[in-house]
DNA sequence: TTGAAAGCGCTAACAT
DNA sequence: ATGTTAGCGCTTTCAA
């Protein structure tokens, strides 16, 4: 039941434990009849190296620490499976934690990363001040991913939510809506916060006011979904348009008008997702790309970890909006 | 740069390290002066204590591993998450590893796990002989999860591939199809094999042959999904139904159909998705729950901590067919 | 209640 | 080419 040392393996191969340390980590100089021997030992005692001995030795781990919102969330499950492809590929491996959008836990949450050693961090923080993670940013990159703290301490990769969301309702005035709806609204996240502002930007450049009534908070259940449609489309002045916070937002969306045979309001939805192009009509988005994010956020690490020293960085990816036909369904098709 | 360490904690607070040990385990006998001081002393150092050395001397980590094929794929992220929850619930921590389908990929990932002397082994295997894994079975709980090996070796939480598809596709020959399709076949995968299998019990029990042609692989690209689609239907015995063996072939079956308004076939899919509820006709499905397998998982790694050390266990977890509509049409109602 | 010494498994420095 | 010594940061005896 014990697991096998690096001395086990000595005393059974009759050599010094440095000299099974040299086998095992490929040191040039080694007679083949003492490899030989070291090998057999290794393969009898089915020994494995235990990494945290070696981490402790050498004063740092090879592991870079993610810690993200929640893993079975799409976006950051492609996020984080980006960021474990690019450490693979660099010989590093990942470790990840979740917050569940508790500041709390995830304070908890880096406090293990750095328990452990990490060698870099990337977090996608939660609303609220990050002053205790300054102390960390001295010993290791620190990257922070989707959303930013106050102050620009930190490296930070993210898309412009509110230019970005900006556009995207500017492409409903263009195709004539003025009653376009905000659905998703949630203080909890910055990104969303900024997406309304983004929102309110592209009505106030056309002289529109942001009706209080056009902006929704998310629906969680399949009630909610179908009374929200209800509710936006029996104002005196209904609307015509909605624009979704995320694709969350959007599937749910989704839902309540196939339920409700709704079939003539324009629709935006901020991210893709999977089924987008295979309703009627086809839903037009906001490309977010999850894969590029981490990417880039691996290669920020990778150059900090590279003894890259500038000030922080604030690395905006692009998106693209898509059209496909929900987003371009024009107000005078919208039965009243 | 240099992360403090426990000694320089005492050395700052001017006690001796066990008594800083002591404070930072919530030890009972310590006088309140010598608290405050390390207390003081912590904070002012930013001292977190090293998991790595901490786990060194007590032996083993306090960590589960999750191998798997992908974080990226939903069935494994929802999985990943429960487990993660469960593991947090319990005081552990998590590392995850991907495979990517790579039998060599998995070895490496597990003996990282080994390595990191992780406590438990959670793994979806990888088609190929598992002897390797063995050894370490006697070292630490293993648990099998979504796939089987050969030779019941350890414990497994997975579904019933073989009787839930035969269950799905007895549903499509009560409601009248005598030709179904297998959509998605893939020998990489044990348990869509085990599909496939039960496909074929429910044809043989009402004395239809499974015509090869009706076996498609998994269709990879858009232009894929529509050509198989057109094949199918273009047989001298059109298929009238489809059973899709994943929910990602499903997804794009669903593509396919909507691309070239298809809405007159029925179609099955082996694993619930986001939209598929708004599709019309919504799609009827074989409800598989990544969440229950997960946290099965974890109760069985806790129970094997536990000390209990019984045979090996194959747990079935069940699934329900949901009748939503797409496979409730008929074959009187599909045009040929 | 507190401290000193020993050692977890490994490796870097220095022998030999 | 191989072995010896020492120590990474921590905790567990055992003393005081």
């Amino acid at each position: 039941m014990r697991r096998p040392t690096l001395n086990d393996v000595a005393a059974e191969a009759g050599v010094s434990a440095k000299s099974v340390s040299r086998v095992i980590n490929g040191a040039s100089n080694i007679s083949p009849e003492l490899r030989r021997r070291v090998e057999t030992a290794v393969e009898k005692l089915n020994y494995v190296p235990n990494t945290l001995a070696r981490a402790l030795k050498m004063g740092i781990g090879d592991t870079v620490g993610v810690v993200i919102d929640s893993i079975s969330d799409p976006f950051f499950a492609a996020l984080t499976s980006a960021v474990e492809a690019a450490a693979v590929e660099a010989g590093l491996g990942t470790v990840f934690g979740s917050t569940g959008l508790d500041p709390a836990r995830e304070r908890e949450q880096v406090e293990r990363m750095i328990m452990r050693q990490v060698k870099a961090l990337i977090l996608a923080p939660v609303r609220r001040s990050h002053d205790y993670l300054r102390r960390y940013a001295a010993q290791m990159p620190i990257v922070l991913v989707d959303r930013t703290v106050e102050g620009q301490l930190f490296d930070t990769v993210r898309v412009d939510d509110r230019g970005d969301a900006r556009a995207a309702v500017d492409h409903l005035l263009a195709v004539g809506h003025r009653r376009i709806a905000f659905v998703g609204a949630d203080d909890r996240y910055s990104t969303i916060c900024d997406r309304l502002l983004g929102y309110r930007d592209a009505l106030a450049a056309h002289g529109i006011e942001a009706a209080a009534e056009l902006c929704c908070p998310q629906p969680v259940t399949d009630a909610d979904s179908v009374a929200l449609l209800a509710g936006l489309r029996t104002f005196p002045e209904p609307a015509t348009a909605l624009f979704a916070a995320t694709s969350r937002d959007a599937i749910r969306l989704v839902f309540a008008m196939h339920t409700t045979d709704t079939t003539d309001l324009a629709l935006i939805s901020f991210g893709d997702f999977p089924l987008s192009r295979s309703l009627r009509p086809p839903v037009t988005v906001v490309d977010h790309d999850p894969v590029l994010i981490g990417r880039t956020a691996m290669q920020r690490v990778l150059d900090g970890l590279g003894g890259e020293h500038g000030p922080p960085r604030d690395i905006v990816v692009p998106t693209r909006l898509v059209p496909r036909g929900s987003g371009e369904i024009r107000p005078s098709e919208v039965s009243t």
